[in-house]
DNA sequence: ACAAAAGTGTTGAGAGTACACCCATGC
DNA sequence: GCATGGGTGTACTCTCAACACTTTTGT
C-alpha cells in the first residue's frame, strides 16, 4: 500500500515566542487577517514545506515574524485533535522560543494585519485551541527554568543580579528570597561579573554574564533513590 | 488560500512499548513485512486516521500489538527530518507506553512478519530512524522515573520491595543501596503493604501495592531559587 | 542627610549518602 | 544448621528556607 493511498492531514509549525519586557512575560501574537478566526489573535505559524524540517519551519516562521535568527528554540508537543481547525485537519507541531526583548521589533507577516507583544498575564481571546498552547508553554518554561539555565535567553548579554532575579519572579509568578537567590545563582558557577557596573538610581550594581562553558542542568531530586 | 493548496505530508504514529522482563528492559519491535526494510526490525506504528486525534491513533496502534487498553501512554516528540522515510515526506508522532509484562503476548499486525520483545541493551538494527526514537525514549523514560513514580506502570499491581528497586536499577542502568531505597520510597508514601507475603527462597517478602491516591510528581530541585 | 537600590551571614531543619548486620523461612 | 533473600539504623554532609541590616551612590 502506498503512502497516497492514506489521507494525509495539513501539518503547520506554531511558535510561542516569549520575551521579557517591562517587568513582564510577555508572547507575540498575530491578528489573523484570514477567516477561519479573522481578526482574532494567534500564535505566529505556518504550514511546513516539503523538504524542510519541522525544526527548521519554525525558525524560518520566528525568523519572518521576528527578524531574529540564534535564539533558543525547543519542540513543545504536537496538537491534532480534530476538529481544532474548522477548515479541515490540520496537525500542528508547537514550538516556543525565548527572545531576548531588545534584539526584535515584531513585524506583521504576509497572513497577518498586526504583530505584537501581549502579557502572558493578560491575553486576548485567541483562535483555534491556541490558549491550550499557550497555557502549555508557560507551564514548560516554568519547569525548566526550575532545572535549568534557559533564564538566561530571554536576558540581554549583561545584566545585573536584580534584573536577573526580577525576571525568574515575573516567569515564576512569585516573590524569591533575594540572599537565597545571590547565593545559589552564584554557586552554580553558570554566571560571572564583567566587571563593569550599572549606574542607577541608588547603589551601582555589578554587571554578570552568562557563562557558556557552564553546565545549564542540574539533577532533579529523585523521587527514589 | 486554501488548506489543499498546500502540500500535505502523511503523518503516523509510532509507540514505543516497554516493559520489564526477566530482570531487563524490553520494548517491543515488529518485523517489517514490507518495503521499505522489509525484514527489519521497527517500532510499532501505522498511519493515522482522519477523525482521530494522534493519541486516540497511538492507543489503536497500541491495542493492535499488545491487546492492552488501560496503558500509561505519553507523546514523546515528533519526527519530521526531511529524508527520514525513503517512501516519501512522513512526519511521525512518536509516543512512549509503560506496560505490565504479564497483561500481553505481543501479536503481529497485518504489517508486520512478527512481533517480539526485544532488550534495550541489545538492540537489533533498525528501520527508519528509529534507533534515534528508542534512544530519546529510554532517556525520557529515566528521566520520568526521577521524578515521577511511572515506574509502577511497569510492575504488577503487587510487587515486592526488592522487585521494585530491582526494576529501578535496570532501568537507570545503576545499583542502588536497599536501606535508602526503602527508607525513600516508603516516606514518599506512594505505595502500602496488602498484608500479603511473597513465599520464595529466603524470608517471604512483604507485598505492596501503588496507592492511587498518591501524588506522582516530586519538585525538582531547583537551580535557582 | 536622605532616598534608593545593592549587597551581605547565620541558623535550624530536612534530605542525601555511605555503610554492615540480624531475621525468617525452606530444605 | 545452613543457604537464601528480606529487613533494619546511625552518623555525617549538604541543601533549603527564613530572616534584617549595612553599603554605596545621586540628589
Amino acid at each position: 500500500m502506498a503512502l497516497e493511498d492514506y489521507p494525509r492531514p495539513s501539518v503547520t509549525v506554531d511558535v510561542v515566542i516569549f520575551t521579557l519586557q517591562d517587568d513582564d512575560l510577555r508572547v507575540l501574537l498575530i491578528k489573523r487577517k484570514h477567516p477561519p478566526f479573522a481578526g482574532m489573535w494567534a500564535i505566529p505559524g505556518g504550514f511546513i514545506d516539503m523538504h524542510e524540517s519541522p525544526e527548521e519551519a519554525a525558525l524560518r516562521e520566528l525568523r519572518e515574524e521576528t527578524g531574529v535568527e540564534d535564539v533558543y528554540l525547543e519542540q513543545l508537543y504536537t496538537f491534532g485533535e480534530p476538529g481544532r481547525d474548522p477548515r479541515g485537519w490540520v496537525i500542528t507541531i508547537a514550538y516556543f522560543a525565548l527572545v531576548p526583548a531588545h534584539t526584535v521589533r515584531p513585524r506583521a507577516g504576509d497572513d497577518a494585519a498586526a504583530a505584537r507583544w501581549w502579557s502572558m498575564y493578560a491575553l486576548p481571546p485567541l483562535a483555534f485551541d491556541h490558549a491550550d498552547i499557550l497555557a502549555y508553554a508557560l507551564q514548560r518554561l516554568r519547569y525548566k527554568l526550575e532545572y535549568t539555565a534557559v533564564g538566561f535567553e530571554l536576558l540581554p548579554e549583561v545584566f545585573t543580579l536584580s534584573e536577573l532575579q526580577a525576571a525568574y519572579e515575573v516567569i515564576l509568578g512569585e516573590k524569591l528570597d533575594k540572599r537565597n537567590f545571590r547565593r545559589k545563582i552564584l554557586s552554580a558557577e553558570v554566571i560571572e561579573e564583567t566587571g563593569q557596573y550599572r549606574m542607577g538610581e541608588g547603589r551601582p550594581a555589578k554587571l554578570y554574564r552568562f557563562r557558556p562553558d557552564a553546565v545549564a542542568e542540574v539533577k532533579a531530586r529523585r523521587l527514589f533513590p
